[in-house]
DNA sequence: CCGTATCCAGAGTGATACTG
DNA sequence: CAGTATCACTCTGGATACGG
């Protein structure tokens, strides 16, 4: 799927910059406005401190957001969406559509 | 992020069914129009039978995508979306575009 | 508060070879 | 043609403990 020149879709270019499961979660927290990294982890029920910290240093790469860092006692980092981070609201509202009318007992079939 | 009662957002029930990098990519194939296994395999560049089955039956078991057999030498499989996978097609759509305004500098950068 | 370091488990995927 | 079986690898992600 991927070790091609350029990927010819759309759809392959975003799933590249959105991968795993968390990336999209990370990005609908951030469309509500800017968080600090322990707001994010709070809403994220579930995500380590590992994985949180790996996927905003990927996305602050790929430009998707920006983070700021303020020098205080105690460190206060606030994360944002870039526009191209913004950008993806269509797409999240497309699948928050799409989800909502799926029955419930498919989602509840698979692991949750 | 899973094992909670049901989850809240829609956005989350979409990331359960559509799991995996390649499950949104098969998908878009499919939105073309049935497709045979093998013809889905030869779209899908890279993907392996053992994968494709995998997810295929995924599919077929959420109501994405139906799988009609027909007992002929040799055998012949087609695979349809239901109306549900049919619904998808906003929200590849939505992706799709995103997708093409990224710039490709980004993509380059992560593994392709 | 905001991470990083390390170790580890599990899922998804690929390669290969084989079957009805 | 349309898979299945097996093995192994990679990568995401969790747990824990520690550092600026």
């Amino acid at each position: 799927m991927n070790n091609r020149e350029t990927p010819c879709c759309g759809v392959a270019r975003f799933l590249i910059l959105m991968d795993g499961p968390w990336a999209t979660l990370i990005i609908r927290e951030l469309l509500h406005g800017p968080l600090r990294f322990t707001e994010l982890k709070n809403k994220l029920d579930g995500i380590s401190a590992h994985t949180l910290t790996h996927r905003l240093k990927q996305f602050e790469a790929n430009g998707l957001v920006t983070r700021t860092a303020y020098a205080e006692t105690p460190p206060r980092v606030v994360y944002e969406l870039t526009t191209l981070g913004e950008n993806l609201r269509d797409v999240l509202e497309a699948m928050g559509k799409w989800g909502e009318a799926v029955p419930d007992q498919l989602i509840q079939r698979n692991k949750l």
